[in-house]
DNA sequence: TACATTTGTGTCGTGCACGACTTAATTGAA
DNA sequence: TTCAATTAAGTCGTGCACGACACAAATGTA
């Protein structure tokens, strides 16, 4: 059999996966400072951005299930970063908003995107290619939430 | 505060981490049939490559802790796909061999590379764009282990 | 040969992810 | 208006990931 498809070497999911845990890995010292974690922190942005936003939407944005956000929010809530609340003109819906303690969050995660770009940015790997990157994983975004979809 | 750094449409790690996401949900039909999980697939794919390896070298190849990897191949053998013995010349090696069924499997997942690929590659998205994805994203791993490290 | 150190594996606890399902509120069609 | 269908959130179970730690086998050094 003609195996070379099968080889680990040849796959791009693999080096997805892992360049995908290593980051995660990388943002941790940083993250561990104000006591999130890397899923956290990704809400914390879309909140830092859109404050007082629904369940829903925030699972939207970060492609994640509500059934996998309800019980991080809660964490959260436990931490004193956000509150959540139900909607009074949808009782099913529930409201996040950030606490002080979450908006003041802000200040100190400022530096850290810049910080990240920087170790990842070497003589082979430019800064147009990472836009390139990002432009090109956007794409499979679209093209796998649509085929996952059913 | 200038927080452009800080939204997540401007991030590179937001979309490598969903699009990870994405991709292990876009193998889970195939992987199904196979009654295996997209973990268990590297692994099997490291298996496919080089039978009776150590733990060791199977959390060397996939970048993985063995704490991970334990649990994770004692399912695989109690799913009768590969049996785990200790090396006889090194007692604290487990060595990790495929059976029959474990073997077998390789024909039924030869086919899902090519599945996967042509799913992703669109007008926009090129196969040499793509290859230089994976350069890409292997640089960051040497990086990324590295200053993961310590 | 003693014994401190290293190495390979493993357990435990925590926090995601996610499929399957439940519950309650809202919506829509007859 | 009634009630079936949809929607938002949440529970439950399983399987990763991984840090912290345990433990036994192997290794290195005095």
């Amino acid at each position: 059999m003609d195996d070379a498809q099968l080889k680990l070497s040849n796959q791009v999911c693999f080096p997805l996966y892992s360049v995908s845990r290593l980051l995660t890995k990388a943002y941790k010292p940083y993250l561990e400072k104000m006591e999130i974690t890397y899923p956290q922190y990704l809400v914390m942005m879309v909140l830092w951005e859109t404050d007082g936003v629904s369940i829903n939407q925030i699972s939207e944005k970060l492609l994640l299930n509500t059934n996998t956000l309800s019980p991080l929010l809660k964490r959260m809530e436990n931490a004193k970063i956000l509150k959540r609340n139900r909607c009074t003109k949808d009782e099913r819906s529930v409201i996040i908003q950030l606490t002080e303690k979450g908006q003041n969050l802000k200040k100190q995660a400022a530096p850290i995107p810049d910080e990240l770009i920087k170790k990842l940015l070497t003589e082979n790997v430019k800064l147009d290619e990472v836009l390139q990157l990002k432009k090109m994983l956007n794409e499979w975004i679209q093209i796998l939430s649509e085929t996952n979809k059913k």
